[in-house]
DNA sequence: CATGAATGAGTTTTCATTCAT
DNA sequence: AATGAATGAAAACTCATTCAT
């Protein structure tokens, strides 16, 4: 492992912990076991390491995410895939997934989506539920609209399982939560 | 108006705007037309002042939503009500449902709750949903999940409506997310 | 009492305890149980108070040595008078006369005297001692130094004293340093 | 010599000439050539700064006393090394031993002695008594109050030869005071 | 590539002093 | 006389960034 991963590795881990504001470069060197300067040799400065670790969560969510659906058909099925995909996500990947949900990328996306808060891949979920309102298996609420209560409610359930306070396994928690949403979008 | 209310209010506000950590003693200042010092005749320092304002905005939602279903007799309305109530505060206040809602509050409040990012009343909601489903009308969903929920969904509604992304009016959005929040728990 | 007389005995206990510098109004204000501006309608400043009080401590220290070698009329017994005087001077006043020995009171005093840290009593002391050499009943060693000597062993028994670190009681401290100046000053 | 060393020297000057709480980190950094951050990455603060360069003064003035008595045998002639060692000590290093005798020092060491204002060599000089007094070489007087009252009489003499204020040349001033020393301590 | 001491601008904080009440 | 909120200048401290090694 170069200098670079464990750079990475240990900011992300930070950012998860505290936020991007209040992570010191020397937190991070010293996580790291590197050099403040180092930082500077592979990224521009604090921001700009941020804004390339979103970069690289969100895309792999968003590469893992389309997996997940490769291999449903129906809406319905892609949607409850999808649902699967983040908190899979969540599990493989717990700080990037925390980095990512945690609202703390705050302005590290530089673009005006993440202005609202709301993350990369909501995408994905608006044109499955626009195919599953196109085929009549989705109530005619505006997509969007939808997508982002579904993400919120997945969102609110990862942090309840990081905190622990659910009565259910994980197992459950993530079944109940594909039911929640089924009972949000479809029609009865 | 005392120098207080006035440091108090452009606290609030730039909070809201910028996040606790961005926001500048200066900036402050600056904006109550105060001197930097005068904060510190008041409060501690900026993390006392962003605690004293988180305690002051969740208890002035707390008194509303008691308000709100003050009027309401079943389960299904005092939940319309609550949500509704939500609805209002963000309405009236802007900036403190702004700063409330934004996890920007950070570890402001300074209590357990807080570090799950889940604001102050939930545990409203929870006992409305308790009650519903001791009366049959609600689904029988862990109590504190489904209340989460709800209120994931109305958050992200209320920073859709400040993003300016829906198609309807602004009651429109409240009315579906009412909507919305039946479907995910009563019975049918 | 007055605020006055509260405002002095606040400070006075505050110097002793921590110094001139690390003492502040507000400090002195709460402890006297008054305003912070109230200080400044009797004083000019903090300063202008540490010189006042050190200027009183002086005064009562030098009237009370003054009277203690009334009634003596050896010179041995007159110093021994005055080295009574200061450690009853601390028994009495022990704030006024921790203050006053310290070293705290800095530039308290103003003039140059105090700034070679030798308390104000020292010229009553050399008079004795130079008396005591006209008679031949002393040692002839420079007077300042064989008073700096005697006052700074008092000074030491004193810290001794406070800090509770002797063997045997005051009574007895204060006879052996009696001795031991004696030891110092006397032809045999 | 590197910056380190050159805020340690500047800090060390501007302590003895002024005191801890009279200097700021500017006048350090100023009379050091560096920049005020560079303090901070020596040491946590101020008062980290002043308590080691206490540490360091007093280490020096120890192993500087053991090597004065290094060829002494009786305990006279032990006394006067000690004593004509702390001299010496203020000559070569007048500028350590100002800070360490001038009682500014202040909280500096942080250990229970330094609240007694009675510099670390103590402890050299009452070993030394005691064996005097096991030999019957010297009166038996409690041996830490003996200790004591000497370091006080150097302690006064350096001052007032600081001060300019004395007779004769600076040897004579020593001889003077290891006379009055011996006065004290020693059986006839 | 890697280092970490040095920088200095920016931020927080303290506190003696003033002044309207 | 007394008050205490307000001030602002100065102090302490932080930290992203640079650069010589």
């Amino acid at each position: 492992m170069t200098k670079r991963d464990a750079i990475c590795d240990a900011a992300l881990e930070l950012f998860a912990e505290k936020g991007i504001e209040a992570t010191t470069i020397r937190d991070i060197a010293q996580r790291a076991d590197a050099a403040e300067g180092t930082l500077y040799r592979h990224f521009k400065g604090k921001d700009d390491l941020a804004g390339w670790l979103y970069q690289r969560c969100a895309q792999e969510l968003q590469s893992r995410l389309a997996d997940a659906t490769a291999t449903a058909t129906t809406p319905k099925e892609t949607l409850e895939a999808l649902i699967r995909g983040v908190f899979e996500f969540f599990g493989d990947r717990p700080t990037s997934c925390t980095y990512l949900l945690s609202n703390r990328s705050e302005n590290a996306g530089g673009d005006g989506e993440a202005s609202t808060d709301v993350p990369p891949p909501l995408g994905v979920f608006v044109e499955v539920i626009e195919t599953g309102q196109a085929q009549g298996a989705f109530q005619n609420e505006e997509a969007p609209l939808l997508a982002g209560w579904i993400l919120a409610m997945v969102q609110r359930t990862v942090l309840f399982l990081k905190a622990g306070t659910l009565d259910g396994s994980r197992a459950s928690a993530i079944d109940r939560t594909v039911h929640g949403a089924f009972r949000l979008v479809t029609n009865e």
